[in-house]
DNA sequence: CGGACATTTGACCAACTGGTCAAACTCACG
DNA sequence: CGTGAGTTTGACCAGTTGGTCAAATGTCCG
């Protein structure tokens, strides 16, 4: 495979493919439960066949990573230090809770490594992503001394929006378990929002 | 090994050091990403020997489980509906936390085998702990019908709870990472007592 | 002490898994 | 068509893993 020339439409079609159902393979049995077996049948290929495309299972796994994260951190950029506060940050949890509606694997993709100790993204979580929360954290101060919105820790307020959030997406079977037969993303936006408006809402 | 006898000295001790073991192990690599090898020398055994206490890796990660399920969910059991509805809830949030902080093994357990779709879990899922969340949704509901505290939807309150506390155990590596030098479980307390303070006040 | 029972071990096995390789096949293109 | 590059495959390999078993060792108690 000449990774230096173009791709082929082939390798076009089979990466696509390759990268599809290894999010769904990962995020459903993390790096450790999934096989290259499963991501390969899941993708229409034979095992030696996707090891023609990716070099190993560790390379496929990275590069669904790198190229889930940015995505997956978009609305946390999206945020606009010039924006009305209230409606940035309540904006933002309706974005992130709309992602873990339309994208669990995502969800659980960083969900299985996260908890299981990240210890293939942890670089990336003390670079990247570090650096973006703390640029967070000074535009959260800025509005809480500027008395647009309630005091409160900044890093735990976007914490607890990460965790709120993707809880939904994370914890599906359980949530879906408990609130059957009602749907757990119907009355989802407004409690948060209801959560968010009154914790939020500086007390002059 | 006679299972219909009284347990021996050694028994005891071997079967204990068997299920710590496990809950490390099985804790930060899930049920497929722990190996039986691994429990056993982390127990101070050799693999057969553990498979004379346990017949499979299945049946200690099945014991595991539901020895560790009533320690978890006693919080939730203790909230009393006759105590003050505030208080009730505020402590039933700190003592989560706190939970998180000493026991976050448990917690990630748990939330492993939950994003992968709780394969072993969903039967107590759907009957015991959804008796007990029915349970908790009607005192939830009475508290507010009194106007005691403020109308939210009453799963989603229980389950941004759990989601929020949960969270400094399950993401830990995260949630240090993109803390340090700061003690996540410093701010933690106040941060959520205020929020859940803040939703919870009636607006009358 | 001695025997019955409990515990431990090393050797072993079959299934699975990630990965390799040479050979066969397919495709684009002149 | 033919040819060279791109693609696919079956056979194969070594390491890992869950689990078994008979034999060896340890412990308890009369």
């Amino acid at each position: 495979m000449a990774t230096d020339r173009s791709p082929t439409r082939i390798q076009k079609r089979n990466r696509a493919n390759i990268l599809e159902a290894a999010l769904d393979v990962f995020s459903q049995n993390g790096f450790r439960g999934a096989t290259v077996d499963q991501i390969a049948s899941a993708a229409g290929l034979s095992k030696p066949n996707l090891l023609y495309y990716y070099p190993s299972k560790e390379a496929i796994f990275t590069e669904l990573l790198s190229k889930l994260l940015a995505t997956w951190l978009a609305p946390l950029r999206d945020i606009d230090p010039k924006g009305d506060p209230m409606e940035e940050i309540l904006g933002y949890v309706q974005r992130k809770l709309q992602m873990s509606q339309d994208m669990p694997r995502e969800s659980r993709l960083f969900a299985n490594e996260i908890v299981q100790g990240a210890p293939r993204m942890i670089d990336t979580l003390s670079t990247e992503l570090r650096e973006l929360v703390d640029a967070t954290e000074v535009i959260f101060q800025g509005w809480m001394a500027a008395g647009k919105i309630a005091s409160v820790h900044p890093r735990h307020l976007l914490f607890s929006i990460w965790s709120l959030t993707q809880h939904y997406a994370d914890f599906e079977v359980q949530v879906q378990t408990l609130m059957t037969p009602e749907d757990p993303f119907a009355a989802a936006p407004e409690f948060l929002d209801t959560l968010y408006r009154r914790m939020l809402t500086p007390t002059t």
